[in-house]
RNA sequence: GCCCCCAUCGUCUAGGGGACUAGGACGUGGCCCUUUCAAGGCCAAAACCGGGGUUCGAAUCCCCGUGGGGGCACCA
């Protein structure tokens, strides 16, 4: 390993699914990581046995892999500072809460936990155990009475702090609560378990949420305590939803996978987070995740939370969409499109979505009039700017039909250029020509492409069937 | 209750004392292009939370207020 190498770390608790702020804390730690040349580590905090759910681990996996995060060290990739999952470093913990005994930085705790629920408003006071002389201890654990370790907060004074994205940070030790670090399960708390971690896995940068913020002090005495030394912190504002509350998951907001699920690409859905308390300092907003690694900067992180917009998201996510080579816009595209279209040319279906296309969710309904022309109503043959009426169509499809029918070569350009001749011969304008057949063809007011394109891939047959079932429509529908 | 943090268009943001008649983007409205709808191009409306300072000069620095958020577990 090159000395002072920046090395920054994931750890997410197994909770079967990635938040979307847990997701840009991946990223942002991840894009530190690659932009000076460092190691990305993934850990699991599995240290809450209540909250373990098994199967999440491999969701954790993927859905990194689906963002792009490749990491460096994790559970199955050993880098040499193993193993990467809290739950089987339970001796070192021990080992280092029993350290820190030794040091004064902790003391045994023997009351039950419900001594400490008395008050709902979490006073802080000194636990009464932090007086209990080596004798007491020894006879209270020779009687078998199980404990947790605490941490021994100083009585006075105060603990200050550099953030890299809030600045210097001072806090009151008498704010601070002696909190838990092993539990009487044998199990850290994350308290305990992410300042061992992180400086036995020589972690140089800490990025997490700013919910931390107040206590960081508290790792800090730690890490003083121990004699270790204290890495940089970057503490990240929130991602809150429009209405300014929270952004999670159990009130229905969307996870990452969800938002895939919703017909986002995940290289968007990337994009687009990394600029909610990130900007570039230029006018940029289409990034893919190596042009990130490149400009992406710490110290153009924002303070204050952003609130995720999915109408923005939906914008960059249709320029992902356009910027995609067709054959790969096609290949996921295909999933979307009803079985029935098959029969068609999809590809040349897909030419005319790509751009169209703005959630991966919405092809299925806007390519549905291809399989079976909806229910409409006539007055769909209304339309003020082609110039165009029921009257007018009725004319129109009725001219053009035995003209088509003779058409030889069958495509966009030919048919194009037919009709075109053939308004320009009968004095309408080409979108009058246009709009009763597009409009017949469909039974929508918006296609992706126009009459002919359209026809083009319908073929010849299907075309004519349905321009005859438009004039039929009209008939009733116009006498 | 105590502590900490934050505050520029509706939203994401640029701005770090004079270049600000405050820039860009999404969204919204209009126009252009046009074979429908998009895409693309152009234009428009839209913000420095309030009050005090500091300064020749404050969106930018300081203080107070207000508002919002976060933390105070044998959860992370």
């Amino acid at each position: 390993m090159k000395h002072n190498m920046v090395r920054t770390r994931f750890a997410p608790s197994p909770t079967g699914y990635m938040h979307i702020g847990n997701l840009r804390t991946a990223l942002y730690a991840y894009l530190t990581a690659r932009h000076y040349g460092g190691a990305f580590i993934l850990r699991i905090e599995d240290t809450d046995q209540e909250r373990n759910i098994p199967e999440s681990l491999a969701a954790i996996f993927k859905s990194l892999e689906m963002a792009g995060l490749a990491y460096d060290e994790g559970p199955d990739r050993d880098g040499g500072f193993g193993p990467y999952v809290q739950s089987q470093r339970l001796p070192i913990y021990k080992e280092y809460a029993e350290q820190l005994l030794t040091l004064g930085g902790a003391y045994r705790c023997f009351c039950r936990k419900e001594d400490h629920d008395l008050d709902g408003d979490a006073p802080i006071r000194r636990d009464p155990c932090r007086l209990l002389t080596d004798d007491d201890v020894k006879h209270k654990l020779d009687a078998g009475e199980s404990c947790v370790i605490r941490q021994r907060i100083p009585e006075g004074g105060s603990t200050t702090f550099d953030d890299h994205v809030y600045g210097k940070i001072t806090i009151e030790n008498a704010q601070l609560d002696d909190q838990v670090l092993l539990k009487s399960d044998g199990f850290p708390t994350y308290n305990f378990a992410n300042v061992v971690d992180d400086h036995l896995m020589a972690i140089t940068h800490v990025m997490r949420g700013q919910e931390y913020l107040s206590s960081t002090p508290k790792y800090n005495l730690l890490y003083e305590s121990f004699g270790w030394p204290i890495p940089e912190y970057v503490h990240l504002p929130l991602i809150i939803k429009s209405d300014g509350s929270k952004f999670s998951k159990r009130l229905g907001d969307p996870s990452f996978e969800d938002l895939v699920a919703m017909g986002y690409l995940p290289q968007a859905i990337v994009n687009y987070i990394a600029l909610l308390g990130w900007s570039p300092g230029d006018d940029r907003e289409f990034f893919t995740l190596s042009e990130l690694e490149a400009v992406f900067s710490i110290d153009r992180i924002n303070k204050s939370s952003a609130a995720f917009s999915f109408d923005k998201l939906t914008w960059i996510n249709g320029e992902h969409i356009r910027a995609l080579p067709l054959a790969t816009f096609h290949q996921l595209a295909l999933d979307y499109y009803p079985k029935a279209l098959l029969d068609y040319d999809t590809l040349k279906i897909s030419e005319l979505m790509q751009v169209r296309t703005e959630k991966l969710t919405d092809i299925s309904q806007m390519v549905a009039f291809f399989v079976a022309v909806p229910e409409y109503d006539v007055a769909m043959y209304h339309h003020e700017k082609s110039k165009c009426d029921p009257t007018i169509s009725l004319a129109i499809l009725t001219a053009v039909e035995p003209l088509l029918a003779e058409l030889e070569t069958w495509d966009n350009d030919s048919l194009f250029q037919a009709l075109k001749d053939f308004g320009k011969a009968n004095g309408y304008k080409t979108g009058t020509v246009m709009w009763p057949i597009r409009t017949a063809l469909s039974g929508v007011l918006a296609t992706p492409g126009g009459a002919t394109a359209l026809a083009e891939i319908m073929g010849k047959a299907e075309t004519l069937r349905r321009i005859r079932a438009g004039i039929e429509k009209l008939e009733r529908g116009t006498s």
